[in-house]
DNA sequence: AATTGGTTCTGAACCGTTACGGTCCTTTCA
DNA sequence: TGAAAGGACCGTAACGGTTCAGAACCAATT
């Protein structure tokens, strides 16, 4: 009787002492976690959905610092959390299905990803981060298309109109290369396509050409892609000014294009990121910083809160602009170009 | 009959198709994992232990590597890794009982933790990496040892005898401060352990007298433990012309520190790390460079490397000195001190 | 002595699935 | 035509705990 274990105060200390005896005796190893699962449907864990491959996580600055936050939040409460493999090529959903998890973390996937739907389907509570409010379950985020509108705004400030873009990817499918408007307004993912949207809302506003505005996508997020697309950028229009990215690291890939071809920063061009992570804030790079590390653990703090009542709830954490030193206006001065080109 | 959903083989495709039809209109969320995994004796998923607050590890490069590491090995044979919260404050070991999983991955614990005795209970099999070897369960580490052994010869062969260490963590009680030699050799981590009699073997062979040697020990691993743990090195003995650290991390603090003082390194001071993490790479850092990432992985393919056979099993991968440009000959010159104090 | 109250202990039901063996029906071949 | 073989389908028994109802026991009260 397994009431030995947990439950000292239901029995006297001497049966309780017999039957632990006898157990170690006959070589039980302890109540099975799994079929105590089973019965008081609970599972003590929390299942994180990443859109990467689960290793790729660890390499993105910002994924880490939403881990971290989550972790933290599932510390507190003495849950686990595990990390369920989503590997985004195959379709294969079944990790999803096989996970035994009290409630979803969903991070950053492509809301048309299939291990979305699959989690969706799932009987238990779910928190969707950076991703498109579904009206369904509870949701934490950030405003990227207002936070990336004062971006703009700042540069526009500065002078500068015109532009070139680097993005990450948009879609679950490959395409590196430049990315037409309808590619844009179709994206896959809900922070990308807020970014730009903030972008192009801005700049239009300032009498800009959108459509004529180079916009780069990369597939893989990391400094590399960022160096190329850069150079994708600079080689179709060697004149734009600022390089505008959506993530800091493709803004410090894109500095060491920039660098490479003996631009200086910001004198020649101005570079700008998105996150604030600390190796751009070691750079000095302009960028928006917003609180990964609070976002995961706002994530983890809604799926533990029980007050079932007030589902689904929203929660849009703050951004700071934060203006570095690769921010700059355009060379010539901003006044040379009011009738640009 | 959960054959519809899991042998589509098994039974007509009509009936396959009432089937889930039915069970659509009656709200049938689909086979619970839980029970399946009651049924099947299998979790899909591993453990990992770690000694830290879970969110600590999001901290450490090394660490988050290792994670890195294992991640793929899971994700390679679809397995979920569960991230188990062992507050190493506290002596709660149930969530290691609560942990519905088909095998453990202990790191870096220390030899005493209640938790990894708790695992080792369970009737699963378990790899422990940068523990000691058990004799019972796998096995995945470096020769702390030797590495630490080479790299103090490299720094005798450049001349240095007068030396301060700062290392991490030596048991589970915070003990910020100097180390004495019994508390040394009884440390409750392997890995530091090992490293401190790397050390003072070769140290000792040179005719240094170990015990006069002075080790600062820092709980909370970071930057600052490793300029406070400088700090109080150079305030014992401002002579010391080589600074040891057990951990690229409180190198680089060191190093911070070292220029706080005016000291230029390696002129005034040499320091060295352990690790071989990109900020220290960056940073030139004298190192051992050891397979972080391999490490994980290597763990992860032994714990699910169903062969049982040949249990239990001990891989050791292999380090790198990496001589960078923190590490010279002390100033003066070697000779100088030949014949030194 | 019978009722009441309280504690300790026992047994059975249940959680939801998969594995297994048995029934039934159809097909194949002597 | 009958027996054997095979496929489709179905019912049931674990898996290993938790929970809960009620039995058994003892002591105190009426």
């Amino acid at each position: 009787m397994s009431n030995a274990y947990n439950r000292p105060d239901q029995l006297s200390p001497e049966l309780r002492r017999r039957v632990l005896d006898t157990a170690r005796r006959l070589g039980y190893p302890g109540p099975d976690p799994v079929a105590r699962s089973l019965r008081t449907r609970k599972a003590g864990a929390v299942g994180l959905l990443l859109t990467e491959n689960l290793s790729y996580a660890f390499r993105d600055p910002a994924a880490i610092g939403f881990l971290e936050g989550l972790a933290l939040a599932c510390e507190d409460a003495g849950t686990g959390l595990l990390l369920v493999p989503a590997n985004p090529e195959r379709e294969d959903v079944a990790s999803v299905h096989r996970a035994g998890v009290d409630g979803f973390v969903v991070y950053s996937v492509p809301d048309d990803d299939p291990h979305l739907a699959a989690v969706l389907e799932r009987p238990v509570p779910t928190v969707v981060c950076d991703q498109p409010d579904l009206g369904t379950v509870d949701r934490v985020g950030i405003d990227d298309r207002g936070a990336m509108y004062e971006l703009a705004k700042h540069l526009i400030g500065l002078g500068h109109r015109r532009i070139g873009v680097v993005c990450m990817r948009l879609a679950r499918d490959r395409n590196d290369g430049f990315v037409t408007p309808d590619r844009q307004h179709a994206a896959h993912f809900h922070v990308q396509r807020n970014r730009l949207s903030g972008l192009a809302e801005a700049f239009s506003e300032a009498g800009v050409d959108w459509s004529q505005v180079p916009v780069v996508e990369r597939f893989d997020h990391n400094m590399a892609s960022g160096a190329s697309g850069a150079a994708q950028v600079l080689d179709r229009d060697p004149q734009v000014t600022a390089l505008i990215c959506t993530s800091d690291v493709l803004a410090l890939g894109a500095m060491t294009e920039a660098a490479r071809r003996g631009l200086r920063v910001p004198h020649d061009i101005t570079v700008t990121g998105f996150d604030g992570i600390r190796a751009g804030e070691e750079a000095g790079l302009t960028t928006v910083r917003q609180p990964v590390l609070e976002k995961g653990r706002a994530a983890g703090k809604l799926l533990l809160d029980t007050n079932e009542r007030s589902r689904p709830r929203s929660v849009n954490l703050s951004t700071e602009l934060i203006i570095g030193k690769t921010s700059g206006p355009p060379r010539g001065g901003a006044e040379e170009r009011w009738f640009g080109p």
